[in-house]
This record gives structure tokens, C-alpha cells and sequence, in this order.
DNA sequence: CATTTACAGACC
DNA sequence: GGTCTGTAA
């Protein structure tokens, strides 16, 4: 693994407030323009400037009068006001678009901001370099730069010398792909944009910005020794505010190239061990930061300043200025509860306010069971009512900020069951809401631990010979006949990906939370009878540990199955697949995973009894379901009425984990529960053996 | 009185 | 969880 092995894109877009307002209006295109908010004190604030516009001398940080001033013909575009507030909603959405563009050339996308992305593009590289079957030609690097020497050089070293560089080959490839990335964005969103290319993050941000605009650069790490020679430590990322600062003060230093010469020990005298050996590397170029996938942000929020004298000193004021900052944080969490199938659970309300002269910061989460402006509003009224409000009545804040996150996955699950192999993991699988996806969840009892594989059953077939071999294994010999052989399985395609298209067009459903009672085990803390006491004596019944019942002991392994699938969705352990294209595996804790033993007397394996809820009925003696006007078995109907009860419990139980956040009241969600229970009697007879 | 806004992350 | 800091556009 070598520091050289990775190819990664920064794609930074052009004064993309700019773009987007010229192509909004085209004649506005080559003459200069800048973009400000608000206009009521000295013509704005100016926060993107155009080209044109900055051959005139005008820059951000400026305020309108000035630009005006400087270049009398140029556009000033103001920023959309909403609620008397800035909206950034268009260049948020352009960005989206921008971003889904980019995201076609890798799933290793990390969006930076709203105009700007990394993109781990070195297996797209590597293909391409396998692939070659003739020499890179300048044509396909038209505007690109190379860092140290001419790009029609850089070509010809690659394949003048003997030995081919390999890691300097990867990096025109990856220029390559760069110049199909940002032909791709202009010609799909009307954006030009620069990139970097290099083999690490802050290497390619600092090539993005060497020229601009509509150009790219390759640094190679041949050149980063000459940039570094003149180069300002503040031009890198993260060493452009006070650590940088402080490193000029500490070491005495102003370029990159005299931090070359401090040793790891000296740097390790003065900075924590992390920060040392960050510098050491970065001063040679090197940074193994990896890409991390992010196409959405983890927080939502807005605030708004009120600058000397506009501090908000009544009631009525703070009153109306967190109505409008509550109004647009619901409009943008709808927005993004569309986009993405998430939900915020929590707001940090945020202020400033004067204490005897001095600016005090204060915030206060709460938490958030529902888009519901007023409910934020009052909430957070509340508390800036108590940490803030004057003796005499009145307030004197500053800013007020508004923060949402702790998002929660909010899409349904569709179905659920788990099985086990005879001596192996106990294996959860879980098919979501609006996905082609299951998810695999291993629970490793051994270790503790579990992962979470998810499959793509477009693409990946051999899962399906995995589930197969973890059936036959199994103690259960009915189950080979039940599961659909290789050859049936080809043909069909995917015997899953069959499964969940027959269950869309009602064919069959879900087996939803299988194989337990529900009247007695769907909430620990609905269980009214006292533990250690049997509804039926008759039966030799066995303590849970979970929840305290007497359970038959016939029932014990499916009951544990319940509690841990229940656990499983209560936990919340999924990770954002819906950008994920094939399979990932990724390793998790769950510290509070319950042991259980593994015995050999197994009950029968739970997935035959899922794949067997998916055998077509044909046989001539069924009638036909009311509800979903399927024809069922005579000797499952009963049971296949439990069935709806038990989707409609099911939809109740995914409100209710919608609704989970802390500060709901236990007895809300109990009674909630208790409530369809008790209609409910015996659902794991639908997926018993007949 | 004037950059404002947005977001992440570290520390306690 | 609360606060503060840092960063950057």
C-alpha cells in the first residue's frame, strides 16, 4: 500500500452563485457580475463574483457600493429573500444536480460543500490503464495542466523512459476521466467547473485551484517539491486559519518548503501525535485521508445575525424571527425527507446575546418528533424565554441559530426473518421500503458482533447459492426440496429478486416479523402477566431472560429470534445503502447484542419457512382472501387472517420507530401497541409447517 | 454595528 | 449534551 496507489479528483465548480445566475439569465453571460445579499446597508454583502468581474478588481468580502464603485457596469444579483432572509435553496439544488452527475463516474463521492466534490476515481483508473491499447493522446487532456512541466512532457515521459511510471500513467488516465467528468457536468447541468487531480485530498484541492476557471491540473508528486518551494503554508486545506497561523508563529515559518525540515520528533515536541505526523506527511505530499462517501450532509440548519443595533430586544421580535428560522428549517427537512428517507430527531436552538458588554453563545437541543413549524417554535421559545429573557421583560440577542440533525432512516421495513445455520451465525434478512436490496444481518454470537452485508439481487446471484448451502447445512432435511435449484434460479433470475417482484404485485406478502406471538411478545413492556407464571400449565414452559415471560419451551428459539429481531430494528444499525451499488460489508459493534447459545437441537430453519411462504398456490382447495383477494390455502386461511393483522401491527410498529425519539412517553407507544395486540392472536402459525 | 452562513468536530 | 472552535465559501 503505497501513498502513490489512489487517483482522486477535486472537482471544485466556478463562482458556482455566478454560473447559476447566468445561466438563470443568459445575457448575463461575459459581462461582470456579482452576487449579494441584502441591500439595505451599503449595497449587500458580496458573496460570489464572476470572471469578468474579478479582472475588475471587485472580490467577495466586498459590499456592493464598492463594486459598483470600482466596475460601474456590473450586475449585482441579489440572493432571493424569503421570510426576509437569504434563501440558498436554488444553488443547493444546483448543487444537487451537479453532484448526481458526478456520481455516475464513482460511488466514492464526497461532497465538500455545496459546489465542491472528491472523487476516488482509481478504480475507474485502473481499468482504463488495463484497457489501453494505445498511448494517451494530448487531444484527450486539452485543458489540463501538469505541475512541474509541460503536459505534452508529461505525456511523452510515460512512455519514452523504459520503466513506465506507473503512478504518474494512473494520474493521466485519471486527467483523462477528469476531462470526461467536467464535460459531463457542462453539458448535463450548463456548469463549467476546475479540477485537481492527484493521488490525495489536500493534493488535489491545491491543483484545483492553480487554474481556474475551466481548466484542470495534475499534480504528480514529482512537482509537489518544486510548488512546495514558494508555496504559503495557508494555501493548504486546514492550515488556512489559526493552526496555520500558530505554525508560522511556533516554527517560525512561512512556506511548505521550511517545514520539510523539521524532523517527526520535532514536530512531535510540539503538536499531538496525530497533528506531527499530519504535518510530517503533508509536507511531503502526502495525505492518506480516504474519501468518504457523503452526498448529503449529516445537519440542516439556518441562523440569522442581528448586528448592533438590529439585536432583537421584544417578545414580538424573537418571536417572529424564530417563526421564520423554524418556517425554513421544516421547509428544508421536508425537502430533504423527500430527497433522502430521513428524518431529523433532534434541533439545537442556538443564540448570542449581550451580557454586560459581552457577546454570550448558548444552545439547547430538544427533541424533534415531527416537521411541525410551531411545535419548533414554541419549543424553542420556551428556551430562549428561560436562558435569555431580562428582569425588566425584554432580550438583547445577537444571532439565533437553528440546527436539525441526528437523522433516522425512516423507510419501512418490507420484511423480515432470520435463520440459522446449524452451528454457524444467526442470520437476520431485511428487506427495506423502495428497494431492490435485502440486507443480510450476521450476528456473530462468538464475537459479539455483526455485519451488515447488503445485496444488490440485480447483480450478485452467488448470495443466493450462499443461502442455499446455509440451508442444506441445516438440520432441516425438507428444506433442499423447497428451495429453488440453481438451474430454476438462472432462469427465473433472481429467485429473491422474483420474490419481492411477486410480493409487489401482491402475488403473496411479506412474512412481516415472523414466528412469534404477538399476543404475548411484541413489547417487553406490554407484557401484563406477571413473570414466572404460565398462561397454559400444561405446557413445560422455560424462562426468558429478555423479558422475564414463561415461554414454551418449543417457542424459546423462535422467541429469542423475536426479541432479536425486534432489537435489530429498534437499533437502527443501517447504513445509507441507497448509494451503494453492489455489495457492502461492513463490520459493526453491537455491544448490546445478547449472547445466545447455540444448541443442536435447532428448530426448523426459519428461511424455509420464508422461502416456502413464497411457493405459488395452485392447489384446488383455496378460497379466496377478502383483504387481498388472493387465493390461500383452506388450511392457512386462519392463519393468513392473522397475517393482515400482523401487516397492519407491523405498519403500526414503524410509525411507532418513527416516533421513538427519547422524550416520547413509554406509555404512549405501550398503549399504542397494546391496543392492536389485543386483536391479535397467533401470527407464527402462518409459518408453521402445517 | 456589519459578512453571513453553514457545517463539522473536539473537548469536557 | 453543551459549548466552543475551526474552516471555508
Amino acid at each position: 500500500m503505497s501513498h502513490t496507489d489512489r487517483i482522486i479528483v477535486l472537482v471544485d465548480m466556478d463562482c458556482f452563485y455566478c454560473q447559476v445566475e447566468e445561466n438563470l439569465n443568459p445575457q448575463f453571460k461575459g459581462k461582470p457580475l456579482a452576487v449579494v445579499q441584502y441591500n439595505t446597508w451599503r449595497g449587500g454583502g458580496i458573496i460570489a463574483v464572476n470572471y469578468p468581474a474579478r479582472d475588475r478588481g471587485v472580490t467577495r468580502h466586498m459590499r456592493g457600493d464598492e463594486a459598483k464603485r470600482k466596475c460601474p457596469e456590473i450586475e449585482l444579483v441579489h440572493v432571493p429573500s424569503v421570510r426576509d432572509k437569504a434563501d440558498l435553496t436554488k444553488y443547493r439544488d444546483a448543487g444537487k444536480l451537479v453532484a448526481a452527475v458526478l456520481q455516475t463516474f464513482t460511488p466514492l463521492l464526497q461532497r465538500a460543500s455545496v459546489d465542491e466534490a472528491y472523487l476516488d476515481i482509481t478504480d475507474a483508473v485502473t481499468e482504463r490503464t488495463n484497457m489501453a491499447t494505445r498511448e494517451i493522446q494530448r487531444s484527450e487532456i486539452k485543458n489540463t495542466h501538469v505541475v512541474g512541466c509541460e503536459p505534452l512532457e508529461f505525456l511523452y515521459s510515460l512512455y519514452s523512459s523504459g520503466l513506465c511510471e506507473d503512478a504518474n500513467l494512473k494520474l493521466a488516465y485519471g486527467a483523462v476521466i477528469a476531462e470526461e467528468i467536467r464535460a459531463a457536468v457542462l453539458q448535463q447541468t450548463g456548469y463549467t467547473c476546475s479540477a485537481g487531480i492527484a493521488h490525495n485530498k489536500i493534493l488535489a484541492k491545491l491543483a484545483a485551484g492553480l487554474n481556474k476557471p475551466n481548466q484542470q491540473t495534475v499534480l504528480p508528486q514529482s512537482g509537489v517539491e518544486s510548488l512546495f518551494q514558494n508555496l504559503p503554508l495557508h494555501k493548504i486545506r486546514s492550515l488556512g486559519g489559526k493552526f496555520g497561523h500558530s505554525l508560522t508563529e511556533d516554527l517560525g515559518i512561512t512556506t511548505m518548503a521550511e517545514l520539510v525540515k523539521f524532523s517527526e520528533k520535532d514536530l512531535k515536541k510540539r503538536y499531538d501525535e496525530k497533528t506531527a505526523i499530519w504535518l510530517y506527511n503533508i509536507a511531503r505530499g502526502i495525505d492518506l485521508e480516504p474519501v468518504t462517501i457523503r452526498l448529503v450532509s449529516k445537519s440542516i440548519g439556518c441562523c440569522k445575525t442581528f448586528p448592533g443595533r438590529s439585536a432583537l430586544i421584544t417578545p414580538q421580535s424573537v418571536l417572529h424571527w424564530i417563526g421564520e428560522l423554524g418556517a425554513e428549517l421544516v421547509e428544508r427537512l421536508e425537502k430533504d425527507l423527500e430527497e433522502n428517507n430521513r428524518k431529523a430527531r433532534q434541533v439545537t436552538v442556538g443564540f448570542t446575546h449581550d451580557v454586560n458588554g459581552n457577546d454570550i453563545s448558548t444552545s439547547r437541543v430538544h427533541p424533534l418528533n415531527s416537521y411541525n413549524a410551531k411545535k419548533i417554535t414554541d419549543d424553542s421559545y420556551a428556551i430562549i424565554k428561560k436562558l435569555c429573557l431580562k428582569a425588566d421583560g425584554t432580550f438583547c440577542i445577537k444571532s439565533i441559530s437553528f440546527n436539525a440533525g441526528k437523522f433516522e432512516d425512516c423507510r419501512n421495513v418490507t420484511a423480515i426473518t432470520s435463520f440459522f445455520k446449524s452451528d454457524g451465525p444467526y442470520k437476520t434478512i431485511r428487506k427495506m421500503e423502495a428497494s431492490e436490496r435485502v440486507e443480510i444481518l450476521n450476528t456473530d454470537i462468538d464475537e459479539e458482533n455483526y455485519s451488515n452485508e447488503t445485496v444488490d439481487l440485480n447483480e450478485d446471484a452467488t448470495k443466493l447459492t450462499f443461502y442455499k448451502d446455509n440451508c442444506e447445512n441445516a438440520s432441516d432435511d425438507s428444506i433442499t426440496d423447497e428451495i429453488p435449484t440453481v438451474e430454476e434460479r438462472s432462469t427465473k433470475g433472481s429467485f429473491f429478486l422474483q420474490y419481492f417482484e411477486d410480493m409487489k404485485n401482491c402475488q403473496h406478502e411479506p412474512p412481516v416479523l415472523r414466528d412469534f406471538d404477538t399476543s404475548r411478545n411484541l413489547e417487553d413492556d406490554d407484557l401484563l402477566d406477571t413473570p414466572g407464571t404460565s398462561k397454559d400449565e400444561d405446557v413445560p414452559t422455560e424462562l426468558c431472560e429478555e423479558c422475564h415471560q414463561s415461554i414454551p419451551i418449543s417457542e424459546m428459539m423462535s422467541h429469542k429470534d423475536h426479541h432479536l429481531a425486534l432489537q435489530i430494528d429498534k437499533e437502527e444499525k443501517l447504513t445509507r445503502k441507497s448509494n451503494v451499488p453492489t455489495i457492502t460489508i461492513k463490520a459493526k459493534e453491537n455491544t448490546k447484542s445478547k449472547k445466545r447459545k447455540c444448541s443442536d437441537n435447532r428448530p426448523n430453519c426459519t428461511l424455509t419457512k420464508f422461502l416456502q411462504s413464497t411457493v405459488k398456490l395452485q392447489e384446488e382447495n383455496t378460497q379466496e382472501c377478502p383483504q387481498c383477494n388472493r387465493r390461500i390455502r383452506k388450511s392457512d386461511f386462519d392463519d393468513h387472517l392473522d397475517y393482515h393483522v400482523a401487516k397492519e401491527l407491523h405498519m403500526e410498529i414503524n410509525d411507532i420507530k418513527l416516533c421513538s425519539a427519547a422524550n416520547v412517553p413509554k406509555t404512549i407507544k405501550k398503549s399504542k401497541t397494546t391496543k392492536t395486540v389485543s386483536k391479535t392472536r397467533s401470527v407464527i402459525s402462518f409459518f408453521k409447517p402445517s
